[in-house]
DNA sequence: GCAAATTAATGATTTATTCAAG
DNA sequence: CTTGAATAAATCATTAATTTGC
């Protein structure tokens, strides 16, 4: 499906070097250590989410890069990676938060 | 902060008699079988932010009236609650753009 | 127990908006 | 009115969990 990847989503945070990933199920594995998208480990997911708990929710390039910084200490991760996480992880807490609304009962009428 | 409301931020739209609308915040609720502010539905709600994300961002009053009509069919509702509705709506969403843009220097560490 | 098959989570891209320069 | 900057929403794609048949 080639997505060809026209960097879109992200300011200048991340220079807008955006990383052709293989979309082809062949290439893995092999070559360059390149291809495979970040598996964030145990400690890293620790530390995001007690980020976003404690109220960071848009963290500004420099903080990202912090974040990103300590969480290397952890395992392979690149600025990128941080900026989407808080991008799906607001996404994804909001749809949440907006489907316990709907459930309680606000439909009378 | 004393707004006691000089109904300034409301044209003709709604006949002059601008809604005395509780400055403060005690004024609600309280009084006889009247009172109680609107609570928007769902539905009215998504229809409002439909026609925001549509471009509608001051509507005529004409334009008030005809959304009015069409949302008094899933609840109680009045012109000024829809004149309302736009006025804080865009004030919120200014709002929001700021704090974003805001967040981009912004450091609390 | 163990993989293949299926489903659930979640990382990464694309699309549609927003406000406000110019 | 047009465009720049920056998302958030929607979607796509891949990885992990899990279910299932043996």
């Amino acid at each position: 499906m080639e997505r060809l990847l026209e960097n879109s989503a992200s300011p200048q945070i991340f220079g807008g070097n955006a990383p052709q990933l293989a979309a082809d199920p062949h290439a893995y594995g092999e070559k360059a250590g390149e291809g495979t998208r970040w598996n964030p480990t145990q400690e890293q997911i620790g530390i995001l989410e007690m980020s976003y708990r404690g109220g960071m929710r848009a963290p500004s390039a420099q903080q990202i890069e912090d974040i990103t910084a300590q969480l290397s200490r952890y395992g392979k991760i690149e600025v990128k990676n941080v900026f989407y996480w808080f991008q799906n992880h607001r996404a994804r807490d909001r749809r949440q938060k907006e489907k316990r609304r709907n459930s309680l009962g606000l439909s009378h009428m």
